[in-house]
DNA sequence: GATGAATGAGGATTCATTCAT
DNA sequence: AATGAATGAATCCTCATTCAT
């Protein structure tokens, strides 16, 4: 009993992730979600409307795996800056196309309002974080805002490093790249 | 006089920055550059020949504006990673739309052999500079290639969190970048 | 209680009245009746066979409604006449979608040879009654042939200009055409 | 030395003659105008604006066929009459494909309001004529708009009539029909 | 060399029809 | 019997590329 809009989103993410929205055909996502080129658009109204919805269902995941149950009780601003790096990586690591998929998409022109929406409220958590951490002289006192492009900012390349190659995704590399990423940014 | 040449790679560096490769259609690409749409063709065996050849050339013109004269004589390696940091922000400041045609294709399936090759040794000159300043026991002793991927990352994200208006690119904004990346990859 | 397969008539005649054959798809006539798509295939073989029998069936009930008990007993050839102009008129007000579904197939490639019997019978009724007429002398001494097609051809008209809201489609109008059609066959 | 242009209307008001607008596909027009399906929309921004300028040229080489050099100086409006059903007929006999492909289309919901607005002085030029025969007591003292609405569909009935096979479009028949419209209006 | 009209393969999307439920 | 999800052929249209001028 397969789900069908599941396969087509799971093919649909995939392909864009490889080759881009318009480098995507449609029945080429039919193909790899093993379903005739028409049931697309039983689930989505069209190409665009399918991007978007996968859009904004990848990051609210994102969002929603980093949130749920954070701040863990009774720890520090350094644990939990530890902890969402540890979370992000964690998400990234076993979705690696869906956020190749998000990062490819980033404000790309056929996003629509809704989407930019889920992506702005994903930048407002951060900056609330460093809004705090600033004002304990945690971190440095610079908008919130460049905190949280630094920070990821440096995250998403350390993924895109470990996708080209370039760099290995171990546990190990991903705790370096987060205490670098604390020292620039700690006060 | 006008070098059409000059014009097709300007006009397609443009209109790829703005809708990705897919996304660009060769005429509209003879209409910015008020040429014949067969002219492209003159200068160009393809439309992924075009993209290949502007990308080569677009690395390697950031490359030569790093490296050129560089090191300045008698400058430390702080000094001298500072000076990296602005040349690569003033070009990029120079030619944004050339840096968001560059990122926006980094690593797409159309890129060929030399093209990445190109890419490659702009990577290797960063991990030549950090295999020296870790030797030197002056950042941390990482290998050079994820102490590039850490800096290479938080200056991209600091140039497109500026272009899409997250942050301001001043020269300040700029420098504020520039040493919390030092102090993320300092001994 | 209700008959599907009248329903779906009722709604096939609509929506082809209103966006032709080609223009009109078959889930949307089975929304239109309030069936699934599948129900309309136990009624009819195909969309063709759909559209030739409804044709069939209007063109036999505009036949029946014209013929049922005419001409009157005692009646006058011209007192006739003026009978088959108010029953067609009375047909056609009464059954305005069903008229502009007859036109509008009228002759296209997809009604089948039986549909067009059925298109033969009407006419041949018309024949019989101005060959009557004619030997009487009561009607130009034309080939019946000619009579119907002048007759037919300025009801359908006026029909249709009331339909375009050209003309209004008054009792006093109708009367009004089927005087000058007279004035324009009598002998 | 062929124009495309011409060569598509022409194979287009075929194929919409004979099929309608949704019956008939572009590639389908391409192949009879002899060029690639691409070239038609050099020509034409889409299948809804070929049709419509298809039907504004046909429509007003209609007028232009009936209005240019009338009314024949010193003639009277009788004769005048019988001119404008001659100079109808003429120019159907002569293009009939283009009628039909004007009757078919006629009102249909893909007609733009330009179209309509060509349509409307048609019928306009009609009903000048008709208010200035009224006036003279020559016909009835119906309403121009009346009278114009019989007299055309008398001649359209005429027409696909003949197309039908059911009548002879001879110059005798053409001649009968236009002497019993004359009779069916007069005063 | 330069042009841009012409092409046709390939794209997104629709829809007549089937069939498992 | 009735449904409507699923299909894929066929639709309209775009665009990389060619070639006559």
């Amino acid at each position: 009993m397969s789900d069908k809009r599941q396969d087509i989103a799971r093919a649909a993410i995939e392909a864009f992730a490889e080759r881009g929205f318009h480098g995507t055909a449609v029945p080429d996502i039919a193909r790899r979600a093993g379903v005739g080129a028409g049931t697309i658009y039983r689930y989505f109204k069209s190409k665009e409307a399918l991007v978007n919805e996968l859009y904004r269902e990848a990051k609210s995941a994102l969002v929603m795996a980093v949130t749920q149950g954070f701040p863990p009780p009774g720890s520090s601003p350094r644990q939990q800056f530890a902890e969402l790096w540890r979370r992000l990586a964690r998400y990234v690591v076993e979705n690696p196309k869906t956020f190749k998929f998000m990062e490819l998409l980033h404000h790309a022109p056929y996003l629509d309002r809704e989407s930019l929406a889920v992506e702005q409220r994903f930048f407002e958590f951060g900056e609330q974080f460093f809004a705090y951490t600033s004002g304990q002289q945690l971190t440095k006192s610079l908008p919130p805002a460049t905190l949280i492009v630094f920070v990821w900012a440096a995250f998403v390349g350390m993924i895109k490093a470990g996708h080209e190659g370039r760099i290995d995704l171990t546990e190990q590399t991903i705790e370096t790249f987060e205490s670098c990423c604390w020292e620039a940014i700690r006060a």
